[in-house]
DNA sequence: GCGTGTGAAACCATTCACAGCT
DNA sequence: AGCTGTGAATGGTTTCACACGC
């Protein structure tokens, strides 16, 4: 059966709600309440999680400890997957900092620029990198995913050299297109575009004239 | 017509690339290069633009500077608008600055947050003000949209008081979903979830045993 | 020939509605 | 009664394919 790919972005979102739940030592949750605490419907809740089994109890409900688990074997997540941050500007040294991560299992394994100020400094605890030791650091280090936070000017150059050392996934903060083999996932997170999206629901015409 | 919001993201694509061209001097562009640029289909682009008119010229192609200009009427980007940080941690602080917000027409017109330790110094330049004055400085200053920064124990709290300003347009950072009136448009950049997604893509297992 | 603009077709995702279990 | 799991229906988006202008 093909997923789509909204549903594991859901997935995603659910996983944090349980993990706060289960926090809070809530016990089981229907779709409907869940659904509720994502901005959701229950019919999508339920939809979502049924492409990967029956996870749920009829009449009751899921428990919120076992849907937790399911989900993180699901998402990949039963073990802390090893991430590198790669510029270290405003937006790396800021995700460096960033508690989401860590509390859900990911760890920074390390960082990296390519300015000679910042390499061989501390960024929180981690010795930065130079950029151009990435495959050897990566492979010592156990990186398996890359967040990718350099300027449009050396990202070409820089995610040859990720792709070369054998990294399948990138987050991408740059705002340019990556172009990359088939077999390396790259999710794109584009603040600018966001804002700009924003600015048309808001403020934008729904038409424009046609061309003179 | 209804245009589906992925057009309209797109758009905002297009935009970026549009203004890169026109900086190099290019004066005109078909959508099949444009497509190769931000990893798109040709028919894609065309259809994203026929939308809202029809903008090349047969045989020919876009102008470049034409179509840049008629991307900003739609997304509204036409003058800066002016938008507030709420939320000086680690992720407040990188985005204050982004240099990728100004170069596209966004101000950074205020900055909020709660401490003590941070209302009254100064960020890249800007005040920060008490999150509590919101309603009054966002009235000063012209604010017309929001970036929300701060931690899930306060976005409830910190929302309500950019509703009750008349803001509506939120990029929403924290991980919790947002409770707003219809009229307010949010979008939300989760990070950890983005991270969570791509896990799955590279390690995530497609199916999942039933529950026993 | 090259490249746009656009209906029509194909594809994908969400919502509905209900059978079935506890 | 309450809630899940899922086929079927609906709605939305992308891709196709072609008429038309330079």
């Amino acid at each position: 059966m093909k997923i789509p790919a909204k549903t594991i972005s859901r997935l995603s979102l659910y996983y944090r709600y349980l993990h706060f739940l289960s926090q809070q030592g809530t016990f089981s949750i229907s779709s409907k309440s869940l659904a509720s605490m994502v901005g959701l419907k229950a019919d999508q809740v339920r939809k979502d999680l049924s492409y990967f089994g029956a996870f749920g109890k009829t009449g009751f409900g899921y428990n919120v400890l076992e849907l937790k688990n399911a989900l993180a074997r699901i998402l990949g997540l039963e073990r802390g997957r090893r991430v590198a941050i790669v510029g270290m500007g405003n937006l790396g040294l800021a995700l460096v900092g960033y508690k989401g991560f860590e509390v859900l299992g990911f760890k920074i394994g390390a960082v990296f620029d390519n300015s000679p100020n910042k390499i061989g400094k501390k960024y929180r605890g981690r010795l930065c990198y130079n950029v151009k030791e990435f495959s050897a650091i990566a492979a010592q280090e156990g990186i398996e995913m890359v967040i990718l936070t350099v300027p449009a000017e050396v990202v070409h150059e820089v995610t040859g050299a990720i792709v070369a050392a054998g990294i399948k996934a990138i987050l991408n903060f740059s705002p340019v297109h990556l172009s990359v083999p088939k077999s390396v996932h790259v999710t794109n997170v584009d603040l600018a575009t966001e804002l700009k999206s924003l600015s048309y629901f808001v403020f934008g015409q729904k038409t424009a004239a046609r061309n003179a």
